[in-house]
DNA sequence: CCCTGATGTGACTGGTCAGTCATATGACCT
DNA sequence: AGGTCATATGACTGACCAGTCACATCAGGG
């Protein structure tokens, strides 16, 4: 957590530093990412920095809580129903995800390199890592109850499959439209419009009819 | 490529040279690889080190070829039979993708660090990911004339699926299974009747019965 | 025994980095 | 005007890095 010195500062200042520190860790990793880069961008005394935070981590850590708190909300946005249909959550969920990237496109940067390539094997990682993989694998029993899982299939496997198609089908899916994602961002309901998604349904069935009881 | 005299070298010495140096870039992204740490590591100096490579680029660019040639060797093994099903053949790959993880792991953390997080935006590694991506392409368009794979999924979608999956899932597996890994590695065929043969298997069928034509 | 060409060597250069610290600035109170 | 406290500053330290280069070593031929 930073320290108090940088939430003295004015709102203004504060917004233009980690606007310039969040595109400095989305466009190097972490060794590469280089405070003394971000303090001559952002027009302050490197000094100044160590007076807001401790060290690199730490503003490290704080970009990526700030990018959990943006996520989580983006999530919690319409609360999930009690017993929809888990593949139509688990639609919900990625397509929340593709809208989370497009918004914040930085934040998801950071978030992905955190988690792929050992950067990060901080505690703190391995366990967020660990209770996405639970969170899935509680869908998937969810699932199991509603029928629409078949009762043989390992949960944890199909919480990696889960776990591993979401995180990159929205990487995906904007590669392949590229052009006119900034149209989309606009609007949020027109990315429905878009040709992405049918390919985003198509692999929302494909896991459906794949994992479907026989 | 590296100079002649790297090659002139003693083959036990060039050996352990390189036993070194993968072992570096296997366990630091290329950044943060330090060529000063290989030769202090190796006995050797650094001036002899740029008397065998131009730089540490091309260090990097020899291991990364000596890696794909390793696994384009375990990958061409038995040859593929012309009109085997389409998802017999995908066993087999990621089958012997696993296999590959096990024989050299270093090797594999390399490529996957390479492919992954933007190290090494080179075109050289764009091109592979593209040619790997338009194989998996032309695999799904052989399973929809065979009619395994249901013609109206859209190829590169479901290319793109082969290729996360197959990507992945080695790791995963043996994350699952870590314990008596070496013991597997003895004997090549007796990782189908490891616990993690059966979690393979129902992969695969989650893909055969997803894409499959409805 | 010396010459020559290939190979080995490590101190050195110039660069970047994270983090520190003595000093300066400014704000607010008395 | 003086005093006190929080904050700002940037030169500096020590560390590491890739890559260089003048010099040492060694092998083999004449």
């Amino acid at each position: 957590m930073p320290k108090e010195t940088f939430f003295n500062l004015p709102e203004e200042k504060r917004q233009h530093f980690l606007e310039i520190a969040l595109a400095e860790f989305a466009s190097h990793d972490y060794a590469n990412a280089s405070i003394s880069r971000i303090v001559a961008q952002a027009g302050i005394a490197k000094g100044s920095f160590y007076q807001y935070f401790a060290d690199k981590a730490e503003l490290y850590r704080y970009l990526l809580e700030l990018g959990a708190q943006q996520k989580a909300q983006f999530l919690a946005t319409p609360p999930p129903e009690a017993d929809m249909d888990i593949f139509a959550y688990l639609a919900w969920l990625a397509q929340a995800g593709v809208q989370f990237e497009l918004a914040h496109p930085q934040l998801s940067q950071i978030g992905y390199r955190a988690v792929k390539s050992g950067d990060v094997p901080s505690e703190l990682m391995q366990q967020a890592r660990a209770s996405a993989y639970t969170f899935f694998a509680q869908l998937v029993a969810q699932g199991k109850t509603q029928g629409s899982i078949d009762a043989q299939i390992d949960e944890e496997l199909a919480a990696f499959i889960f776990h591993t198609i979401i995180t990159e089908l929205g990487g995906y899916l904007l590669s392949r439209v590229e052009e006119n994602a900034a149209d989309r961002l606009a609007d949020g309901r027109s990315f429905f419009d878009s040709p992405a998604a049918d390919l985003f349904n198509q692999t929302i069935h494909i896991l459906q009819f794949g994992m479907g009881a026989r």
